[in-house]
DNA sequence: TTAAAGTACTTTGAATTTCAAAGTAAATAA
DNA sequence: TTATTTACTTTGAAATTCAAAGTACTTTAA
């Protein structure tokens, strides 16, 4: 092991994407709204971070209509979760030593 | 409760800054060199985050000379050790739903 | 039915943060 | 003596974060 924060995903590594993480993790899909509401964020922030997740690929985005409303629902990939489930072992080893 | 990353302490959200942390809870002191080679980081990086933690109280530092070289040491405080506590309770929380 | 307000994002770029290269000052090695 | 190493600090370029403003509709209200 090289050192105690190497583990760490850079790209886990804000509170906002590790907010959109934890909750793309236990509901298949979340909307943009959704997500806004739960992490209390502004829209413009919320983008860039979910851009910065899906240029990553650990998430997914689809792009619908809603009646008439445009809608945009993201999801995990595997490798999303894979990298996360990593990233939250090395959190929590972390923080217990 | 505002959302579910609000208890997240903005001061803490960054691996280096977690690992310093997550070392000086454990370990009454730790100098500029320990720190350094646990966290496998850059003098320039480690010195700004320190001083990050120092500006908010979270850390305290120690000038001295052990011999004839400069050490500096660095602690937690009461208050930095609380609010961690808060921090890492944030993250389990969210990392548990 | 036209205007005003709201929804669901995207774009933009200023402000802040991160980071390593370079600098400083002293110790030690050659 | 000169070079190299140690233990940091300073600097500022680069990357990131963030909200304001913009876009393109839809809905409500007069």
């Amino acid at each position: 092991m090289k050192n105690i924060i190497h583990n760490i995903n850079k790209a886990f590594d804000h509170r906002i994407r590790l907010g959109i993480m934890s909750i793309l993790v236990v509901n298949e899909f979340a909307d943009f709204k959704m997500l806004k509401e739960l992490l209390g964020v502004t829209d413009g922030n919320l983008a860039s971070h979910t851009k910065a997740l899906e240029k990553e690929a650990y998430i997914n985005v689809e792009k619908s209509f809603i009646g008439r409303k445009p809608n945009t629902k993201y999801s995990v990939t595997k490798k999303g979760r894979d990298a996360f489930k990593k990233h939250v072992e090395a959190i929590e080893k972390l923080l217990k030593q």
